[in-house]
DNA sequence: ATAGCTACTTACCAAAAGGTAACAAATTAC
DNA sequence: GTAATTTGTTACCTTTTGGTAAGTAGCTAT
């Protein structure tokens, strides 16, 4: 392949890394995102689920993944009050890269973390 | 699915995505793993690749890369003194994660970036 | 009316990540 | 021996990210 062709696949590649990355950059993120692959949750579900995630962080990674069309919130009227979030079609698209994480996640512990360190 | 079951799923993917994540999170390390999916590079190379990298940020990450055997480092005597930068194969396997991030980059911003905002 | 539950918010602080600018070591070309 | 090239390092600072603790709002059960 051309070198000059090649230097430009590769800016379209870091552009595309770079969108991808603003919106799963992040300690909580991804988690909640894998949360709520389960279903519809309450906001104290996902607390349960993420142990040591605070209210305030929770609450701000909700409100930052809602902006960008990942996540949905619906207020239920009554009970003692509820909220449900789900995934969106968007943050269900999110799946497949999901699916390659946590499967080199996998790869990575049983290459280097388990082996020596 | 029961419910217990589910949980233990949740918090197994939880650990997962933990591990991958802080291999990969930080601004710098996808953009340097992605450059040298084109083969060999040297440093200045890299820098020409990534534009707004600093060297101080590229020699750490690159260092950073290289704890978790993710890039191996040549050093070649002489011409002025040239380094060669390449993925190991723990850095090669991260091409299927790469793929899914990218393309998922690229329709994120064709669903989002673009239509409105 | 008081206590409890759910879902937050706020103020304040600490730590981590990243940026800038200047400098250094080794080699080579002139 | 002087300058240029390559590959970094160092000191210092700013910004971003995340953590803690306490409080609030709306409703309900007693």
């Amino acid at each position: 392949m051309p070198r000059l062709k090649n230097d430009k696949l590769c800016q379209t590649k870091l552009l595309a890394s770079r969108d991808a990355l603003s919106v799963i950059q992040g300690k909580w993120r991804i988690p909640i995102v894998i949360s709520l692959t389960y279903g519809k949750k309450r906001f104290g579900d996902i607390q349960k689920d993420i142990a040591d995630i605070s209210p305030k962080m929770l609450s701000q990674e909700l409100k930052s993944l809602e902006e960008n069309k990942i996540v949905s919130r619906k207020l239920h009227d009554s009970m003692p009050v509820s909220v449900e979030y789900s995934l969106t079609p968007l943050g269900l698209s999110l799946q497949s890269l999901l699916q390659e994480l946590l499967q080199w996640g996998l790869h990575f512990r049983s290459e280097l973390i388990e082996k020596k360190r």
